[in-house]
DNA sequence: AACATGAAAACTGTTAACACTTATTTGGGG
DNA sequence: CCCCAAATAAGTGTTAACAGTTTTCATGTT
């Protein structure tokens, strides 16, 4: 049962190995299926509709991404993210991005900035709307833009490798989405301000403020869900 | 066709894609298949035994290595690296290493420097015995000593993440490994040095050396090897 | 001779059945 | 009643056959 996305009309030809790791993806993003949960190829594929073989496929792709584990013999289980990988995750994307600041500064177009200034905007509009799903894509597609300054292949991908765990950070804390997000919007203006000036030392002082926040506020919500 | 692993008596258990992972990654560092080749999963399959469930996963494996790229319906190439990948590859790791240090030196305990040290040993062992193979994994290692003081397990991913494509550079170059060969031994006795000195300051300096030197180095080949 | 066209071959994507491993249940003995 | 072991069920790993796509090759036309 090959199946082809279809896009403004345009046919993208896709695998089913991909389109089951978008539905996965988003059964673990929603919560449909839960951290520690193991993942039961059989079920899953007769959910799906679809044969184990793309289902395996996309198991190990969602290992990349971190949002699947996996033991030989015992199969994929849904990553638990403690407070640990909290730190984990938020060091390493300031670090990628610090980086990325430091060696492509000089490649922000003001085409960057409007984009961003979009970004903010549609932002706005999902606190408002409570839109938890389109709230998170805004904040990876914001920081995707800072990363992709620095027109580092690599860098990039390392960052956007954690994109998926970022979301699933965000789903730990969502029941209590409401009161925390208005600081989201405020501080990515703040960060959007200083790309604004193009001041390096600000931007990149600005970035590890903003991670460091972010984590704190994150912490403390993780350790007491799972240590 | 289940395959166990032995080693020194214990036996672990591993799966079939894990051993043509290791198969596969050995015909590429090896030359057995070259860059721009087609992969051709029926015809692996055949020769390693096999049937082309495991050879799909592990050409996956691959995937992420950098090892392979992947397109819909046209199947697994070997990776062409180019002198921009090659900048790419040195540089994230010199960042990724500078980073490691800057957050981890403290852990830098005397049996690193022992493990270090007898690194130094092997590798100019290799270098005696032209063992090209051995002197990758050499450098590998002592590299990952490195980034290991960090203690941060998505820091330490991304950089071991490209081992395998540091390898394939090597390769490219392999026809002329004896005379930059002893320079390699050399480089790295003056970063073990930084090491021993414990000197945040000196140890980042020499580390940005080290990759700058090997850049330089690689670069040229690469250019007339494939643009 | 160059080019387009359509059939055939080769290859990847997918499926379903088989083999082996792990987890669960059941029954017997302490 | 609890614990252990054998039998059984459930699940992952692997294989082989089928379906659809891409590539190659031959044929006919200009």
């Amino acid at each position: 049962m090959p199946i082809d996305s279809f896009s403004a009309g345009k046919i993208y030809r896709t695998s089913l190995s991909n389109e089951v790791v978008k539905e996965i993806r988003k059964m673990i993003l929603t919560g449909t299926i839960k951290p520690g949960q193991r993942i039961n190829e059989v079920h899953l594929a007769r959910d799906l509709q679809v044969s184990r073989g793309p289902v395996r496929e996309a198991l190990l792709m969602l290992k990349n991404e971190g949002l699947v584990t996996h033991e030989v013999n015992r199969g994929a289980t849904v990553s638990i993210l403690s407070a640990r990988d909290a730190y984990e995750i938020y060091t390493f994307r300031a670090m990628l991005e610090v980086n990325a600041i430091e060696m492509g500064l000089e490649n922000l177009q003001d085409e960057h900035l409007q984009a961003l200034s979009h970004l903010l905007e549609r932002f706005a509009q999902s606190v408002q709307e409570a839109n938890a799903e389109e709230l998170i894509a805004c904040d990876i597609e914001f920081h995707k833009v800072i990363v992709g300054l620095s027109k580092h292949s690599r860098l990039i991908q390392a960052h956007s490798q954690m994109d998926s765990q970022v979301g699933a950070m965000f789903l730990t804390i969502a029941n209590e989405l409401p009161k925390r997000v208005n600081r989201v919007v405020e501080i990515h203006q703040i960060l959007y301000d200083a790309l604004a000036s193009r001041d390096k030392e600000k931007i990149i002082q600005e970035l590890n403020m903003h991670y460091l926040s972010t984590l704190k506020e994150l912490e403390s919500k993780l350790k007491e869900a799972h240590g």
